[in-house]
This record gives structure tokens, C-alpha cells and sequence, in this order.
RNA sequence: CGCGGGGUGGAGCAGUCUGGAAGCUCGUCGGGCUCAUAACCCGAAGGUCGAAGGUUCAAAUCCUUCUCCCGCAACCA
């Protein structure tokens, strides 16, 4: 047995159904855990599903249901998906486990009381969608320096976490270790934008809502989520900050891999690290940051209820061509792609023509041949070493691959085996040696060689399609193989039977009927604009108007409104937005910015007469200065309209 | 000058760190084969490596400038 191997992924924040590039992260480790067996470690696979937060207190109100409520829902759902996608975790912690949520007080508590984390008083900026509190410097231009949306400002009485403390010895240990963050391009962007300009504390705790895990010797206070989500990756395996912790957690702790998305490598790679260390713990061995996974092409977007799920990518082909697709579209370090049209052709031409055909047109010849029969009749000639060779070579490839998490290239190196399988059926001939009796050890050998070629092959790929790899051996009568068993050509049993009838294992798709199909289930407006209209008339009944305040007659007298007639009209330099509009009320004229440049070219706007709200107190917008407002109706899909007078008014008419 | 990513044969990408014959998959065309899921095998066409300048014996790769595209953000008054 090789050592033990702790690896987890991020916990999948519980705030609604994770679409395939949630689900991505999950396979990805799903096949490194389960590779790591197939190579013998002793793999403990952590996933599960990160449940406080604000964000999750106002979906949770959005939807009429208690906190507790939602995040059961949504952790069900994430759990579905990841069975679903037939992944081999052995753990699914959440962050509302009672055992999680006892110890994350433990911990807070024994850091407060060894003074790293102290009371303090906190105004800063915070970013709501963030949970994020920067300092004055942090902020740019009024915006979160992480998300870059607005921040507000906020005070509050709150824990901090001496961060500073152990910068140094954080410093030390990632130039110490160039291992530690993956891809290593990430270690500069964290040294250089987090480190070395000196690491602010970190405030660890807040007020401004109620789900989250109290502090226990403070509950007016929840911990912050990160310090709460964070420690899932000790308290899952049994750590205790007061005490002894369990064998579990000491046999595997540190963990060898946090596979992270590249967007909370920050997390990861500073604030967890320092936590450790404050605990007296070891550090992780390696955060890999992995890429996204993003839905190409532009046609396939939310605006058009296009979004893909892995359940339905499921639906139409299958969990293990999902998986696959996955894992082989996506490079190391750049972001994949996914779509329809790319998911169809990946299927089609690997795993129906190379993969799916190879099999059964190597089964359908010993069925044919040799009444289904496999024999190792020895019967060699010079073209079956390279065979031998590229076959053999592909567990050694693979395993070379896999050890630097490069799955995509793994895949890539077993399908060299199937190919290079069709290429050997064309070089033999079976076909033409069956015509020739005395050729039958010839062909019995080169059956034999085949289908040893593909039990190895079959063998390899099971940590990437479990199921595939399974059907596959099953209609070989063969045995999954170890990785030490394919260093021999020729353990696949003489004599042994396969299956008589082979099954298609991906049958080819077309490309028409599948879109057809997906038209069906989403229904879209394909191309132009002008049936944007039955789009938005079906969505209308949907839109559900924020409540607001009920206000006085009074205060609506406050507004006054007029039409205007816009008699100019240009860009705004430097932004994507807006339109700057000379607009003529009456006998003045006022500039007025308005963000519709996405439905309004400049010179299409002169010469409408619009609905203008007059006394807004005037702003700069990207430094513009703007003394009005155009009112507008806006669709769901985020199309614009102008508000214009039903009959010609003139300009200056008071609108009431 | 907002942040980030990118522009390599028709499509999707690798190669760029560590300069040294431009590669992979799909598609197209031609050929072969018929065991197999119109599949498989072989071959060919097709690229000023976004543009310009610079460094160098040598640049897709390094430096400078420019340009275009995408994501996020954004001022949406």
C-alpha cells in the first residue's frame, strides 16, 4: 500500500443547482481521486457544500423559506449532481453539520484566546456580494478591489485575525515550496498583490446578519464564512482544537491536494495557510487552481434560459461522455469550453468512432471468427511490437500526466492506445486472414492481441468513465487490470469468451436532432431581434416587481417630470454604456447621461421627443456631468425602451 | 490607460516561461478497406503564428508600440 492521499475540493457554496462548470471541479477530482487508488494510494476524498452566509440568508428570504430550509434543498440537489456524475467522494461535509459548527467555535475561540484574533471596531467599505470589508486603500473608485462592485460603507464592532503575524513565515514557505501553488503562474499574483505589500488583518467575524456559526463567547457575532468554510478541510476528518484529535485526522492530515477554482486561490494560498499556522497545524501540500469551464459561443446564455446542467447534459449523453467531455476539453491552465455542438462532435468522433467502434467491430470479428473464443496462439509478426509498444507505454504516459494533474493530457495519452488499435486491425487484416485457413493462428493473435490492447486500455480509463471502463471489461470477460498489471503484455487469459452480443456503448448523434431537441427543451429566440417581442411577452407575466416603499402624494409631487426633446447627441468616451444627450426642455437645455447605448445609437436619438425627470439633483457619470434623468422601460432581458409621448406634445410639457 | 484572458491553416486548441525546421483534434478533398456504430486506415490541400518596429546568426516565442475580440466590473440618475 502506498501512503495515504487527502484530497478535497472546494465545498460548493449551497445557494442554488451548480450548472456544469460547478460540476466540472467535482469529476476533476473524481478522477485524480480515483486514479490516486489505481495507483495505490490510500485516497480520502473530501467534498460537501459551504451553507452560512448572507448571500444565502437573503435567498433563503427571497424564497419564503428559513435559512436551514434552503441550504437543505440546495445541498440535496449539489449531492444529486455529484452522485449523478457517479464521483467516488468519501466524505460530504457541510458547513451546518453540528460537529463542524461545535468545532469552528472551538477553534475561534482558542485563537482568540491565544491572541491572534482580537475585538476590535471595524468602518470600512464592504462588498455585500463579496462579504468582503476592505480598508480605504483597498478600494478603487468606490468598488470592491476584489469583484470590482460597488462597496458601501459599513461599521461594525468585529473580530479580527492578526494576519501580519505569520505573513513572513507564509512568505518562507512558498518560496520554499514551488509546489504549493498550482499553476505556479498563481504564486507570483499572490505574492505580489497580497504578500508582499503587506497583508492587512482580516476581519473574521460579523454582525450585519445572523446565519452563520456564532462566536460562542459572543453571539451577537456569526464567524466569517471563510474562516468557517474553510476549516471544513480539518473538522470533515476529525480535528479538535481543544483536545485530542481523532486518528482520521492524523493519519491524513496535511491534506495533499485542495483542488480550488482559480478564483478563491487567494483563500486558499494566505488566509487558510496563516489559520493553520496559528493553529500549530501543517500546511496543505498543493492548492491547484484549476480553470473554468465556460459555455462557449455566446448562444448558449442565461438571457436565454440556455444555461447547461449537468443533469441534462446527462439526459442526452450520458454520464460517462459528460465526464469525459469534461475532463478533455478542458487544458490545464486555460479556461475549456462547452457547448452543444463541441459536446457532439467529442462523442462522435472519440468515444463512438476510436473508442465505441473499436470495440465492437473487435468483438463482432472473435464472435465471427471464433465463435467469441480468445486465443493467444503466439503467433507473432514485427508489426504486433509497436503494437505492444504504444500499448504498454500508455499507462507510463498517463500516470506521468496524472501525477502533474494534467488530466486532459492523461486522456489524451490512453486514447493513443485505442487508436493506435484501429490502425493495427487495418495493418492485419483480419478479415483477409480469415480467408485463409492456414492463417488462423495469425488471426487467433491478432484478435489476442487486440483484445488484451483494449482490457489494458478499458483498465486505464476507469478513473475517467468508471461506468465505460466497466462495460467494456464486462464484455471482454476480462478483469479490471492495476497499473502494475499493464507493465506485461498478454495476462488476458487464453481461451477466455466474450460477449456474443456487443452493445453499442455510444451510439453516433446527430448534430441536427440534438439541437432539435434542445430547441424543445429551452426554447430560444434563434438569431434576430425582432422576435424578441414573443420573448418578452411570454416572460412578462414572469417579472415580479421589487416592493418598494409606499410613498405620499406629496413626494411623488416632488418628482417633476417633462418631455424633452433630445436635439444632440453623442458617446461617452470611455465607457460601454452611455449615451450623452443635449436634451431640450422647454426654453433650457440640459446634458443629460443615460446607460443606453445598448439599444440607442447616438444619432437615433435625435430628434425624439422623451420623458425626462427634471429636478434630479445632476451627477457625474464617468466624469460626466448629468442634470436629468431618461426614463425608460426595461425588459427582463435587459432590452430598453424610451418612454415617448403617445401623441406629438412639445417640448416642455409637464408631465403629471 | 478599470481588471483579466485571448488573437496560430475553415472550426477548436497546443506550442510562448527555458528563441533554433509551425503541431494536435475536428472539418474538407483524394485514395484504401469492408470486421465495425456511413465507422476504420493512408495521403493531400489549407497558416504573412492580429499589426508595425526592435534585439538576435535565428523570433509564434524576448522587448516596444498599436489594434481587434471575449469575460468581469463600471459609471446604469
Amino acid at each position: 500500500m502506498k501512503p495515504k492521499y487527502y484530497m478535497t475540493t472546494a465545498i460548493a457554496y449551497a445557494s442554488g443547482k451548480p450548472h456544469i462548470g460547478n460540476t466540472y471541479e467535482i469529476v476533476l477530482a473524481d478522477s485524480i481521486a480515483r486514479y490516486r487508488r489505481m495507483q495505490g494510494y490510500d485516497v480520502f476524498f473530501q467534498t460537501g457544500t459551504d451553507e452560512h452566509g448572507q448571500k444565502i440568508e437573503l435567498k433563503a428570504k427571497e424564497a419564503g423559506v428559513t435559512p436551514k430550509e434552503f441550504v437543505d434543498r440546495a445541498a440535496g440537489e449539489i449531492r444529486r449532481i455529484w452522485d449523478l456524475m457517479n464521483t467516488s467522494y468519501d466524505k460530504f461535509i457541510r458547513t451546518t453539520d453540528d460537529y463542524h459548527e461545535a468545532e469552528v467555535q472551538k477553534i475561534f475561540k482558542k485563537l482568540y484566546d491565544q491572541g491572534d484574533i482580537y475585538k476590535g471596531y471595524y468602518e470600512g467599505w464592504y462588498c455585500t456580494p463579496d462579504e468582503s470589508f476592505w480598508t480605504e486603500s483597498q478600494v478603487v473608485d468606490g468598488k470592491c478591489p476584489d469583484c470590482g462592485r460597488p462597496v458601501i460603507r459599513a461599521k461594525e464592532e468585529a473580530y479580527f485575525f492578526k494576519m501580519s503575524k505569520y505573513a513572513d513565515r507564509l512568505i518562507e514557505h512558498i518560496n520554499t515550496h514551488p509546489e504549493f501553488i498550482q499553476p505556479v503562474a498563481r504564486k507570483n499574483e499572490m505574492m505580489n498583490n497580497f504578500l508582499l505589500p503587506g497583508l492587512q488583518d482580516l476581519c473574521v467575524s460579523r454582525t450585519s446578519f445572523k446565519w452563520g456559526i456564532p462566536v460562542s463567547f459572543d453571539d451577537r457575532h456569526v464567524v466569517y464564512v471563510w474562516l468557517d468554510a474553510l476549516t471544513n478541510y480539518i473538522t470533515g476528518i476529525g480535528y479538535h482544537a481543544d483536545g485530542e484529535s481523532e486518528e482520521q485526522y492524523k493519519k491524513n492530515w496535511p491534506a495533499d491536494l485542495h483542488l480550488i477554482g482559480k478564483d478563491i486561490i487567494r483563500f486558499h494560498t494566505i488566509y487558510w495557510p496563516i489559520f493553520l499556522m496559528a493553529l500549530g497545524e501543517p500546511l496543505p501540500k498543493q492548492v491547484f487552481g484549476h480553470p473554468w469551464l465556460l459555455q462557449g459561443d455566446g448562444k448558449m446564455s442565461k438571457s436565454r434560459g440556455n444555461v447547461l446542467y449537468a443533469d441534462e447534459l446527462v439526459d442526452f449523453f450520458g454520464v460517462d461522455a459528460v465526464r469525459y467531455f469534461v475532463l478533455h476539453e478542458m487544458p490545464f491552465e486555460n479556461d475549456g469550453v462547452i457547448s452543444w455542438e463541441l459536446m457532439v462532435e467529442r462523442l462522435n468522433s472519440d468515444l463512438a468512432n476510436t473508442l465505441g467502434n473499436l470495440v465492437n467491430r473487435t468483438i463482432s470479428m472473435t464472435n465471427k471468427y471464433f465463435g467469441g473464443i480468445v486465443t493467444d496462439a503466439k503467433a507473432a509478426e514485427p508489426v504486433d511490437e509497436d503494437l505492444k509498444a504504444v500499448v504498454l507505454a500508455a499507462p507510463v504516459n498517463a500516470t506521468k500526466k496524472m501525477d502533474e494533474l494534467r488530466v486532459a493530457d492523461a486522456i489524451t495519452e490512453i486514447f493513443a492506445l485505442f487508436k493506435r488499435c484501429n490502425k493495427y486491425i487495418d495493418e492485419t487484416m483480419p478479415w483477409a486472414l480469415a480467408k485463409d485457413e492456414s492463417k488462423k493462428d495469425r488471426l487467433a493473435t491478432v484478435l489476442y492481441n487486440l483484445t488484451e490492447s483494449i482490457v489494458i486500455g478499458a483498465s486505464l480509463l476507469e478513473p475517467f468513465m468508471p461506468e465505460t471502463s466497466g462495460k467494456i471489461l464486462a464484455q471482454l470477460g476480462a478483469e479490471k487490470r492495476g497499473l502494475e498489471e499493464m507493465k506485461n503484455f498478454g495476462l488476458y487469459p487464453s481461451g477466455t469468451k466474450v460477449t456474443e452480443k456487443p452493445e453499442i456503448l455510444f451510439a453516433r448523434l446527430d448534430l441536427k436532432e440534438v439541437m432539435q431537441r434542445v430547441e424543445e427543451l429551452h426554447p430560444s429566440q434563434p438569431e434576430a431581434a425582432p422576435e424578441a417581442e414573443k420573448a418578452e411577452e411570454e416572460k412578462e407575466e414572469e417579472i415580479v416587481l421589487p416592493e418598494k416603499e409606499e410613498i405620499t402624494f406629496d413626494e411623488f409631487g416632488k418628482m417633476q417630470f417633462a418631455v424633452g426633446e433630445i436635439i444632440a447627441c453623442e458617446e461617452v468616451k470611455k465607457s460601454r454604456k452611455l449615451l450623452c444627450s443635449q436634451v431640450k426642455i422647454g426654453s433650457q437645455v440640459r446634458q443629460i447621461v443615460s446607460g443606453i447605448k445598448s439599444a440607442y445609437s447616438a444619432e437615433e436619438m435625435v430628434g425624439k421627443k422623451v420623458m425626462v425627470l427634471v429636478n434630479l439633483k445632476p451627477a457625474k457619470l464617468a466624469g460626466v456631468l448629468s442634470e436629468g434623468m431618461l426614463l425608460c422601460a426595461e425588459g427582463p432581458d435587459g432590452t430598453l425602451a424610451l418612454m415617448t409621448p403617445e401623441k406629438d406634445m412639445p417640448s416642455g410639457a409637464e408631465i403629471c
